[in-house]
RNA sequence: GUGGCUGUAGCUCAGUUGGUUAGAGCAUCGGAUUGUGGUUCCGAGGGUCGGGGGUUCGAAUCCCCUCAGCCACCCCA
């Protein structure tokens, strides 16, 4: 019979525990810190009826939904963000939920489009929100999020880009272009990637807008620099537009209030040509790229939205939140060295030196998990040479080698790995503090 | 979805204008070393040359299709 050739699907892949390992350390600390600032978690199916999905988002969005027919001839889809699945949470649940309604959300979702470095068909996204509040705090707090975020996951060089719609609105509205909007946003948010000139002349032709109206969008795009001097410019920039004004005072009011909250001036950017491909924001909206790896994109973006659930209940819910996307997160870190050799999970491991103690090898180690500190027994009672490769190999601390001389003295041999040190240590079954206490010093180095 | 580049051992790659049994380094396994691993030496295993089809006396090498990876567009985490 021919062997069914194993592989897995375009854009999706398999996890080795080396990867796996600092994956799930990574979801635990955004757990974590989501945690900290309230957000409680959810979670929702991974399939919806296709109607749910296809609803909000734009063309390109419907295009990448996994979508078939279910074996009841209902149609359905993947969900293929964690926002759309909320705004149907929220509109059946927010009445026994009540408002403001924090959340977080860590879960695989799925877009059927061209894989690419950092871009995959599943991947997993933390997402945090706070819905029913138009609450400035709640801006400022999702900008403190991310920041803990990128922090806790052991990032110092990243920056986070702020900006707010409402300023861009209110110039299109205070230029007659408020229809516009849409295709400005999409042109304006590749200045950064294809230049001035193109992104003129691209505006002008999809857009189908004068020069002049251009160059005025431009210009807000083009205003540079530091936040203060920013924030000096944009009302001249906007024309002194009302809308605009507003917005340029929200942003500010963000700014400040993230500084307070915490976060380092030196990482925030104020930048006004970022838009956001989604038509879903309406007010602050933020990208976070990595300072030394510029070239993955976004790892963390979001903002404000007017009316979440507008779609499915009657209900107003305003609300903002963020997305972490953490398996592009692990391609950056993949990257830049900052993975872990480690494919362990336990910190201890114990040679099956003879056989004749394997029972006491079983009860040390039960011994050393009741305290709390992982450990692994060889399982078979082959050369120690080949078991302490084994050991170093995959990452664990300390070897743990007890014979026939070490039982007789009532100690064992503690071996540090990485440095080859051994010290022999007293054991008994009883008393293992001792050992537990030599064990946690070398854990903790 | 469209276009470009790539695909040889577990990994990194070599393979001359198509020409005998497709190679190297690292890794793996065994031994030197029956109670102590990252060095050294000796030896071994491992490849349907991504897959399928075609041209040819003969294909890793040329052609077509397909799958996958990377890049660009699009979009985005």
């Amino acid at each position: 019979m021919p062997l069914i050739q194993p592989r897995t699907l375009k854009g999706f892949r398999d996890y080795l525990p080396s990867v796996m390992i600092p994956r799930e350390q990574m979801m635990g600390v955004a757990r974590d810190v989501f945690r900290s600032f309230g957000f409680a978690p959810i979670d929702t199916p991974v399939l919806e009826y296709l109607e749910i999905l296809t609803g909000k988002g734009s063309d390109e969005t419907d295009r990448q939904i996994y979508r078939f027919e279910d074996n009841g001839g209902r149609s359905v889809g993947m969900r293929f963000d964690l926002t759309v699945p909320l705004a149907r949470f929220a509109a059946q649940h927010i009445g026994t939920l009540g408002t403001p309604f924090k959340r977080y959300h860590i879960a695989p979702v799925w877009r059927g489009e061209n894989p690419q470095a950092g871009r995959y068909r599943e991947f997993v996204q933390c997402d945090f929100d706070t819905i029913g509040t138009e609450s400035v705090l709640a801006d400022i707090e999702a900008v403190a999020v991310i920041n803990r975020l990128l922090e806790q996951l052991g990032f110092d060089r990243f920056t986070i880009s702020l900006n707010n719609r409402v300023i861009l609105t209110g110039l299109l509205e205070g230029l007659s272009l408020a229809d516009r909007t849409v295709p400005i946003l999409r042109t304006l948010d590749k200045l950064a990637k294809i230049g001035f000139e193109k992104t003129k002349t691209e505006m002008c032709s999809v857009a189908e807008i004068s020069e002049e109206q251009a160059l005025k969008v431009l210009a807000l795009a083009g205003c540079d620099g530091d936040a203060d001097s920013i924030f000096e410019r944009l009302p001249e920039i906007t024309g002194n537009n009302e809308m605009a004004a507003t917005g340029i005072e929200r942003l500010k009011d963000i700014y400040q209030g993230a500084v307070a909250s915490g976060v380092p001036a030196t990482r925030l950017k104020v930048d006004v040509s970022i838009a956001r491909g989604l038509d879903y924001y309406t007010g602050v909206i933020f990208e976070t790229t990595l300072d030394d790896l510029p070239a993955i994109g976004s790892v963390c973006s979001g903002g404000r939205y007017d009316n979440l659930a507008g779609l499915y209940t009657k209900q107003h819910l305003p609300g903002i939140g963020a997305s972490l996307g953490l398996d592009r997160l692990l391609a950056a870190m993949e990257q830049l060295g900052l993975l872990p050799n480690a494919s362990t999970p336990a910190p201890v491991f114990v040679a099956f030196f003879d056989r004749d103690y394997r029972d006491d090898y079983l009860q040390l180690a039960a011994n050393l998990r009741q305290a709390g500190i992982g450990t692994e027994i060889y399982p078979d009672a082959r050369k120690l040479g080949a078991q302490l490769k084994y050991a170093d190999q995959k990452g664990f601390t300390a070897a743990i080698v007890a014979g026939g001389n070490e039982w007789s003295e009532r100690r064992v041999q503690v071996k540090h790995l990485a440095t080859k040190e051994a010290v022999k240590v007293e054991y008994q079954h009883g008393q293992p503090e001792r050992l537990i206490n030599e064990l946690r010093n070398l854990i903790e180095q």
